[in-house]
RNA sequence: GCGGAUAUGCCGGAGUGGUCAAACGGGACAGACUCAAAAUCUGUUGGCUUAGUGCCUACAAAGGUUCGAAUCCUUUUAUCCGCACCA
């Protein structure tokens, strides 16, 4: 393509000072060289704690998404920072994962080197985005000074109890080759392969026993200021439900179970226990084993994801389970659509009442009891689904009459009396599957003793650390190093094994905003002074999809450091803020096979950091997703040439108290809006403040206010033009502006709206009449000041010769009478 | 299936009972400047219309509340997100 290249080098001439490279190198300098957001405890500033979720350090470097994200997070501290907080705003890497290992396997180096790279090619492109972090604080989570803590945390849970082995029916990725947590699978595939299925597998594994703090979890929603959707998907998560727990008598044993739905115990008609459930086999007779192991093996072959959609399938164990109400004998059932450890891994089925045990009642043939009946009457026969609204109890022996809300309460109390079960409250969160089959990620601290069994490996040996030689695709890497594997016993001396399976990612990011605190301690996790005095985080920051994994985990493992004595507080983030989605230009979701990828690195390059800064967070609402556009960033780019241009050749005027009162107006709400995180608002306050700068009469110090509010936006422009305005100082250290109300002037705004008005109404004439040249205009004698004010400015956008008359003024020129119309606030034209 | 959110002009996106044909940005168009501009400045950008702010049609669709609705209520439709056999 033919290109003009003349044309092109005058436009970017003009403002190349703007993504010069010299100026944002310049400033990346001089903050680092004067260390200027690094903090310590001994300010008697009050602290404010901002963070972004820290990042994955991929090959791949920053992506838009981290651009935005964290420019949210530095506008905020910046933000805060100016307003006279000791302000605590770090940065680090969550640098184990597996990720790094797969990447590091494909491109054949080792992980630690791959990570290494990353972090540093990281680095970079953060300077580069002028991102004001502390970074004498920077933690690394594959750092063994670092994993050494989540290890010495695991070790606490285990001697709390709140760390356990078990086995039980696990979510298998076979890409990942590794099991994965309740939290990490999402609709049946795994959280990182969106086409891959999750299988169940039956292992023994690590978990922590998060339902411990189910409640806790729950109730402390209630006391942080986070989005609405956000405390409404964790309470979702944790899904607290009250019911009723009854003993059911089968083969001589009590087996409980839980149902929310004691009102229809008298329409049992048989049990159904989970198919994955530990103690099934317990359950079945010999009879009938053959037929139970055709159907394990039949489910074994499938899917998550494919037994969600199964049809309803069981088969009967050969037991029987003994109504406590009514003492009637019904079959046992296992089936494939009872969650193992929801409740007991049991249900009573009521198929009259229950459209899943409707459902499997009829394919099985199982009789229906109708228990609970509605004015229009039921029959069994003619059902063909489930009847699950209200009604009055029938066939319920002396409970009969009454209406099933109500006997839910008393039959309840009637099973409690007779020690035949109790009210309890269940939680759909489960307990969390922290070990991974995988390399890169904390060791568990445990050895295998042949003789002692499970050991803790003493604190004074943490960390264990990763051994750097092991093999990658033979199953679990760590097992390949057979000399680090070998271990001997903490307890007896012994021969022992050190146990494989590496921690779940997601534990490095569960405490890391409190390493910040004091990251180079070696002696202990963080002095808890420092920590008390730093956290909770004031505003934290990051993506929606976290909202059910990693901030799940932070505030379970907050609450467990707090019980430990270490922590005042039980709430790690205060204040949260979701960011929204940045999509390609065509609305898709930025991928390199669909070539739609915007580069931060390029952006830069071409516009400068400002301008990306700015236009990012202008574009819509942050917390709403939006389409990249590339036609808005140039927008945004000239919009920062004009205020550079203007700032360099600005010559101070006299106070003006029009200016002063736009200034005054315009900080009131851009400090309102930055707090509210609606940047698009509080830009477009500095857009139409600037507006008035450039045909208003502006002194120093506005001008100077008016760079301190643009500041947190675009901090290299903005520190240049501080300098050149002769001052000293950091324009990041500076005070943030302070809405001074007196000088609000609303009358002068009105005014501006009067003149507004007359102009469109002069343009709204000539479009009706034609071309013109001369606009008489009559006014109000008491307004004539008002406008003559303006009259060069209305020339100027009628493009027309102005001139003013007042009504009463005997010499007007006035060829028509026109000046007759005039009225108070809507002066009269005459065009000609 | 359940739960949540959203729906505004050519586009992005403000606006939550009157001051709204609707901020701001982008685009388009016209004019100024210029040899020329994608730079800068000024204006126009639902329709009709008058030397003047009027009328009509509009804020997904249909109803409703109200003196008055983009804004409140109901239903419907579409899109997005979360959970998904939780007994």
């Amino acid at each position: 393509m033919e290109m003009d290249f003349s044309k092109i080098d005058r436009g970017k001439q003009e403002v190349s000072h703007l993504n010069s490279e010299a100026i944002q190198k310049k400033w990346q300098k001089k903050w680092e060289e004067s260390k200027i957001f690094e903090v310590g405890e001994s300010s008697k500033k009050k602290k404010f704690y901002v963070l972004d979720m820290f990042p994955y350090p991929s090959g791949a470097g920053l992506h838009i998404g981290h651009a935005f994200v964290f420019s949210l997070g530095d506008i905020f501290a910046r933000f805060k920072r100016m307003q006279g907080f000791n302000v605590l705003y770090p940065i680090g890497y969550d640098s184990l994962g597996l990720p790094a290992e797969n990447a590091a396997i494909k491109v054949g180096t080792h992980p630690a080197e791959y990570t290494k790279k990353s972090i540093a090619n990281f680095m970079k492109q953060q300077k580069a985005m002028g991102w004001s972090y502390d970074w004498s604080r920077m933690v690394s989570t594959s750092d063994p000074k670092y994993y050494k803590w989540d290890q010495w945390i695991f070790l606490k849970m285990l001697e709390k109890g709140i760390a356990y082995r078990k086995k039980s029916a696990v979510n298998w990725c076979p890409k990942c080759q590794s099991v994965l947590a309740n939290e990490q699978v999402i609709g049946g595939k795994c959280w990182r392969h969106e086409d891959c299925d999750v299988e169940i597998k039956h292992l023994e594994q690590w978990f922590f026993k998060i339902t411990n703090y189910a409640e806790r979890l729950l109730n402390g929603l209630e006391n942080v200021d986070w989005p609405e959707r956000a405390k409404l998907m964790q309470k979702n998560w944790i899904g607290k439900s009250h019911g009723t727990e009854i003993l059911f008598e089968i083969n001589g044993n009590k087996w409980p179970i839980f149902t929310t739905r004691p009102d229809t115990i008298f329409g049992v008609t048989f049990m159904v226990v989970s198919a994955q459930h530990p103690r099934l086999m317990e359950l079945v007779t010999d009879k009938q084993k053959k037929d139970v192991e055709k159907f394990l093996k039949k489910l074994k072959s499938v899917s998550e994801k494919e037994l969600a959609d199964m049809e309803k399938e069981g088969v009967f164990t050969g037991s029987y389970a003994i109504n406590p109400m009514t003492k009637e004998k019904v079959p046992v059932w296992a089936g494939n659509f009872v969650v193992a450890d929801y409740g007991s891994g049991m249900v009573m089925a009521v198929p009259a009442h229950d459209q899943r045990d409707f459902e499997f009642a009829e394919k099985y043939e199982i009789p229906v009891k109708i228990v609970i009946q509605p004015d229009e009457h039921l029959a069994p026969e003619r059902m063909t689904e489930a009847y699950t609204g209200d009604g009055k109890l029938v066939n319920s022996e002396n409970f009969d009459g009454l209406h099933n809300e109500e006997a839910k309460e008393h039959i309840s109390i009637y099973l409690k009396e007779k020690k035949l079960g109790k009210k309890v409250v269940n939680y759909k969160l489960r307990d969390w599957l922290i070990s991974r089959q995988r390399y890169w990620g904390t060791p568990i601290p445990i050895i295998y003793c042949d003789k002692c069994g499970i050991v803790p490996v003493p604190e004074k040996d943490l960390p264990v650390e990763l051994p750097k030689e092991v093999e990658f695709g033979k199953g679990n890497p760590l097992a390949t190093n057979k000399k680090w594997m070998n271990a001997k016993c903490p307890k007896c001396g012994g021969n022992g094994r050190r146990e494989t399976d590496t921690m779940d990612t997601f534990v490095n990011s569960s405490w890391y905003y409190l390493r910040y605190s004091d990251p180079k301690n070696d002696r202990k996790i963080f002095d808890t002074k420092k920590a008390n005095y730093w956290a909770p985080i004031d505003q934290y920051i990051g993506g929606p999809e976290h909202i059910t994994m990693h901030l799940i985990y932070l505030r379970f493992y907050t609450k467990f450091l707090k019980d430990l004595g270490l922590l005042k507080f039980e709430e790690p983030a205060l204040r949260y803020f979701t960011q929204g989605i940045v999509h390609a230009s065509d609305g898709e979701k930025m991928s390199k096979s669909k070539g739609n990828v915007i580069e931060p690195l390029d952006m830069i390059n071409k516009y400068g950091a400002d301008s990306l800064r700015l236009f990012l967070v202008s574009i819509a609402s942050p917390d709403k997703d939006f389409n990249w556009d590339d036609k808005g960033i140039q927008g945004t780019f000239n919009f920062i040439s004009k205020i550079y241009n203007y700032f360099e050749n600005f010559e101070s005027a006299k106070v003006s108290p029009k200016i002063e009162s736009k200034l005054n107006k315009a900080i009131k709400e851009i400090t309102d809006y930055v707090q509210d995180f609606k940047h698009n608002l509080a830009v477009i306050k500095i857009r139409s403040l600037f507006e008035s700068f450039a045909d208003g009469d502006v002194d120093k110090k506005s001008a100077e206010a008016f760079l301190k509010l643009l500041h947190i936006y675009c901090p290299f422009a903005t520190e240049e033009l501080w300098e050149k305005f002769g001052n000293k100082t950091f324009i990041s250290l500076e005070k943030w502006p302070v809405a001074d109300e007196k000088k609000i002037n609303e009358k002068l705004e009105e005014q501006e709206k009067a003149i507004d008005s007359l102009v469109n109404d002069i343009n709204n004439v000539l479009r009706i009449v034609g071309e013109k040249n001369k606009v008489s205009i009559y006014v109000i004698p008491k307004e004539k000041e008002i406008y003559e004010d303006a009259i060069e400015m209305i020339g100027k956008r009628t493009n027309l010769e102005v001139s003013i008359y007042s009504v009463n003024d005997k010499d007007k020129y006035d060829p028509e009478g026109k000046s007759k119309k005039a009225k108070l606030g809507k002066p009269a034209i005459y065009l000609e």
